[in-house]
DNA sequence: AATCTGACGTGACCGGAGTCACAACAGATG
DNA sequence: CATCTGTTGTGACTCCGGTCACGTCAGATT
């Protein structure tokens, strides 16, 4: 499928690109589909695209030795990953995985390269993202030092309501992770996110609406819960 | 007290840097001694100096709100952190603690930043150090990700053994860790990661040789432990 | 020398999260 | 429609790592 340039430039990362920069980028640009479950990028192997999230979800994961998930961040839509590919040639170091059917835009590492090169703008705006992304896995690192469980649980929950939601004090999360998703962010077992799920829906503070909508009706409760606060 | 050009380009991220270079930041640098246990980098707060650490041993710690610690990396000799805040005004994730008395070179964030936007050389190795401090994350990520306690512990002490000495398969580390900072790192008790050094030194795969230098005798058989292969 | 501090070592206890097993349910898929 | 697959919901049991409470020891500090 071919991508034109309006396409790329609706990505908040292109968007200031000039339109010279977003022209020489979209012949090496491709908008694919992915299934539910997908595998977007692949750990270990050299990876030459980048890829930015059109719509769907995507989880970044790892996996131990004995085979056991980890999941390590979300991407939302209009966001990008494996921008690490752009700074060095060592392989990517995890998987990127559709969490929701999802489509995204691959563009070609070396042009990408080179138009981070010859523009100090865009190359300022990918090391920022590199930035963003330490302080972001140092954020869920610490929640995971968190004893307390359903603690970690609400701090997560937390952390997927957007900026604009949490101030108007009510957040929804439309096609939510699932159980196992968060379970693995936060070093738990599935049984026990479910559990703290049902709490959490027992004091009416999170809802559910239909398939694919997670409802938060009490933001300020889950934020005392995060913070611990309150117990539950 | 005052620092010289060529105190600068004994840092390897500094070296390649033209003489002229070196002198513009010198007089922006300056040596700082560190007793154990201090602060060098705060969190929180905007950090405008960057931290190059000629010896000893640093740790990034994070703390939840419960005032736990959390590990999150080490910093060793030659190495340098807080290179963050050359990327955006945000302010410094996580806190930077001297595990053992350190001297280290504070640079100003500003002429840093100048010397990096005009030398594409020296851009690259900081965006690089970036990557590289991500791919540390995931991979300290996935560690925690292991159900076995033991193995979490062996993959750690692993990973304290640099490349070289990996190759000769005999390791030491000098200065090594407490296990408080050990336990950190791993989402540990104290008393777990005592209890996991207890085994191996009677297993006689490590040794304590004296106060501040710990032998790993087997290092095969750490390796074994950490990727599961045998339990402990 | 006397004291203090912080690191290390170790046992006992217990709570809570993992694991297992199973059921209910919804959505895809044939 | 029948089937299958994956998610969610729940109970029972187990066990293992956290916590507490010590003691020991080496190195600083007085």
């Amino acid at each position: 499928m071919r991508i034109t340039p309006e396409l790329l430039s609706r990505f908040t990362l292109l968007k200031p690109l000039p339109r010279e920069a977003l022209e020489r980028l979209a012949p090496h640009a491709a908008l694919i589909r992915h299934a539910r479950r997908a595998v977007v990028l692949r750990a270990g192997a050299r990876e030459d695209h980048i890829c930015f999230l059109f719509e769907g979800r995507l989880q970044g994961v790892g996996f131990t030795i004995d085979g056991r998930e980890v999941g390590l961040y979300f991407v939302e839509p209009g966001d990008f990953c494996g921008e690490i590919a752009l700074f060095d040639d060592n392989p990517q170091p995890e998987f990127v995985i559709a969490t929701t059917a999802a489509s995204v835009v691959l563009i070609a590492r070396d042009p990408l390269r080179e138009v981070m090169s010859q523009s100090s703008s865009v190359s300022n705006v990918v090391a920022r993202k590199l930035a963003a992304r330490v302080r972001q896995m140092t954020v869920q690192r610490t929640l995971l030092g968190l004893g307390n469980v359903p603690q970690r649980v609400c701090g997560q929950l937390y952390l997927l309501i957007d900026e604009a939601q949490r101030k108007a004090d009510s957040g929804e999360i439309v096609n939510p992770p699932t159980h196992k998703e968060i379970a693995i962010m936060l070093n738990l077992s599935r049984e026990t996110v479910t559990r703290v799920f049902q709490a959490l829906q027992s004091r009416r503070i999170i809802r559910r609406d239909g398939p694919g909508r997670l409802i938060v009706a009490d933001l300020a409760s889950l934020r005392h819960f995060a913070e611990g606060e309150k117990e539950l």
